[in-house]
RNA sequence: GGGGCGCUAGCUCAAUGGUAGAGCAGCGGCCUUUUAAGCCGUUGGCUCCGGGUUCGAGUCCCGGGCGCCCCA
């Protein structure tokens, strides 16, 4: 089988630069779906602010207690007017918490569900024009996040955001009365607020809400970004990945996108019959994964057992298809101690679904269907933009073979090349005429490898440039060395039944018919096993519980594994995988060392 | 691991080696139909950190940190 179910995330090409081996695959997000955002709580509760006033009175001093060191002669009282350094900002706001407190409204409270979305006043009234939505202005109860204040004297416009989308507020002093304006002029932007009253369209001809009744719901005391340019420092975005969703454009939809991907996979595999399982996480060193990759070691203190997180489902399932589990599929997440890049994250997703009595002929197909369908669904469209490059994932997708790629760029005939003749001179060439290039170290890295790890470092190096890049292509003809769980091929015992599904030059599928001869498995195996004691470190250990299970019987079955990070990428047009996950990994900031000299930190 | 680029006010960005600035946000004032509302006034700085050169460093040099891109 796969030996390495894809990776989401192309960490083929990496893999065969360093042993071409097999490679990984990813899985998803693990259980449920994002079923919507929805409001789970209940009806009311209890009395809200209820008690704030006596806290008010108690603490109607506490803000200039948090400016240190600002006796610059000012009015205490008018501490308001000191700076704005952040420190200063969010002293300011939790004062205004404090006022907010006094007029019985509590700055942290809860037990509020407004009862309609921004998005429902659109659907109500379209485009209706003012005087028809004021035949029927209704009572809109709507709650969300500031993201502008326009403010009047005795009056202002609140661009409101929940989770459907952005309505006006608009705050009349007449409106909402004396208190209703009070608690308005404790307003920041970055504030959760709730309002209620009649829809409107105002003269510039925007849908509001007329507030009745207007209340901040939560302070913020952290001013946001900037309303223009929004967060555009990527670190900070990456690091405090709230405040990118609440402000940064985009962001959202590009999540919202992940989630209807990884539902629409869902939807579309349980139609087939695919069951939806999960296996562990956490495995034993001489488990096989079914991917060429280092693990994240752990340990189990109770059992005292070192563990390793997965870095992929593969041998789980087809255990599973053994058992007699014969469509099954795990989305979830899996673990690869490597390097960091714009393709990779050392924690990842993917989708892995074995089926018995397929091949991956049958799967190519399969996967054809999916993308299109995913496409569609989530972009509304066969034709997607990626970095300004229109890909068209409407079927067919065109083949190519790795085998006749990879010889061309040496030069050689391809009984030549599989059988080595002259495959060293050619390489030379090719490292030659790579001269400038990088690849050239990588050329001379294979070189003692077996021709089909040669052939297939080769397509990597020439071959991957030249699929196509309007459309999705489909890589055939694997050497069976860059490929351990691999069914052998019966025309070909030297290649295997595989492809690899690359678009927008990025691995994003890769599946095959399943090995489930255990003599040929034991065989596989221990190759790994000599190349890792030759140096390779991720090569598979010899899995006994997994041959084990073929010698029990796995039906003839094909799987196939998904990046969902990669095919988040394709679908949201965005550059980096750290865009398409929620919190990537990222370095810690330095934790500044106080008591660290530094060179020269002493006098002489 | 190597190379390039970046790091200045809460945010977005300026600043021939010579007093660290603007816009937004904030604060005060005016303003009950705004759309980056507007007008007047105003506060706010460990220029990523540590050394060095210099009369003088955000700027030049060395070392370090974090990030991005390319390469490995």
């Amino acid at each position: 089988m796969p030996a390495s179910r894809l990776r989401s995330s192309g960490r083929a090409s990496e893999t065969m630069r360093r042993r071409v081996g097999p490679r990984g695959e990813e899985d998803g997000t693990g259980g449920n779906l994002a079923q919507g955002w929805g409001a789970r709580r209940g009806p009311g509760h209890g009395p809200r602010a209820s008690s704030g006033a006596v806290a008010a009175l108690t603490s109607p001093a506490p803000p200039t207690s948090l400016r240190p060191g600002f006796a610059g002669g000012k009015d205490p009282r008018m501490a308001e007017e000191l700076g704005t350094s952040e420190r200063e900002i969010v002293a300011q706001r939790q004062r205004k918490a404090e006022a907010l407190r006094a007029l019985g409204v509590n700055p942290w409270g809860n037990g509020h569900t407004p009862r309609h979305l921004a998005a429902d006043l659109l659907s109500r009234y379209g485009q209706q024009p003012a005087e028809e939505i004021a035949r029927d202005p209704g009572s809109w109860s709507v709650a969300g996040r500031v993201l502008a204040v326009r403010s009047f004297g005795k009056a202002a416009f609140l661009k409101v955001r929940d989770r459907s989308g952005d309505i006006q507020v608009w705050v009349k002093k007449d409106k909402v009365g004396d208190r209703g304006f009070e608690i308005y002029k404790l307003l920041d932007v970055g504030d959760i607020v709730a309002a209620e009253g009649p829809a409107t369209r105002t003269k510039t001809g925007e849908l509001t809400v007329e507030a009745a009744t207007f209340t901040i719901l939560t302070k913020s005391v952290h001013p946001l970004p900037e309303k223009w340019h929004g967060l555009a420092d990527v670190e900070a975005r990456y690091r405090q990945r709230y405040v990118d969703l609440a402000v940064t454009p985009g962001v959202r939809e590009t999540f919202v996108r992940r989630a209807r991907i990884v539902t629409t996979i869902r939807r579309f595999l349980d139609e087939r019959g695919y069951l939806e399982v999960e296996t562990p996480t956490l495995h034993r060193p001489e488990e096989a994964g079914g991917a060429a990759a280092r693990p994240f070691e752990t340990h189990h203190n109770a059992l005292g057992l070192d563990l390793k997180l997965r870095i992929a489902t593969e041998l789980h399932l087809k255990r599973l298809v053994v058992g007699g589990l014969e469509r099954v599929y795990e989305i979830g997440r899996i673990w690869r101690n490597e390097g960091i890049d714009r393709r990779h994250n050392p924690e990842f997703t993917s989708i892995e679904f074995y089926q018995a009595y397929a091949t991956h002929e049958d799967l190519m197909a399969l996967t054809e269907q999916l993308l299109h369908r995913l496409a569609v669904e989530v972009t509304g469209s066969a034709v997607v933009k990626f970095q300004g490059q229109e890909i068209d994932l409407t079927p067919p997708y065109p083949r190519v073979s790795l085998l006749a790629e990879g010889a061309k760029a040496l030069g050689l005939p391809v009984e030549e090349a599989l059988a080595g003749k002259g495959l060293a001179e050619a390489l030379a060439r090719a490292a030659a005429r790579e001269n400038a290039s990088e690849d050239a170290w990588k050329l001379e890295q294979v070189a003692q490898r077996s021709p089909g790890e040669i052939l297939a470092a080769a397509f990597e190096i020439f071959g991957e440039k030249q699929l196509p890049k309007d459309r999705p292509a489909f890589v055939v003809d694997f050497p069976i060395e860059t490929s351990p769980l691999s069914r052998r091929r019966d025309a070909d015992p030297r290649l295997v039944d595989r492809f690899e599904l690359f678009v927008a030059g990025m691995e994003v599928a890769n599946a095959f018919s399943e090995l489930n001869d255990p003599a040929d498995q034991r065989a596989r195996f221990e190759a790994q096993v000599k190349a890792r004691a030759a140096g390779d470190e991720e090569a598979m250990p010899y899995d006994e519980d997994y041959v084990r299970a073929l010698e029990i019987g796995m039906p003839p079955t094909a799987g196939e594994g998904i990046g969902i990070d990669r095919v988040a990428m394709l679908l949201t047009d965005s550059a980096s995988i750290r865009d398409v996950i929620l919190f990537p990994l990222l370095k810690p900031r330095a934790a500044a060392q106080p008591g660290d000299e530094g060179p020269g930190g002493k006098p002489e």
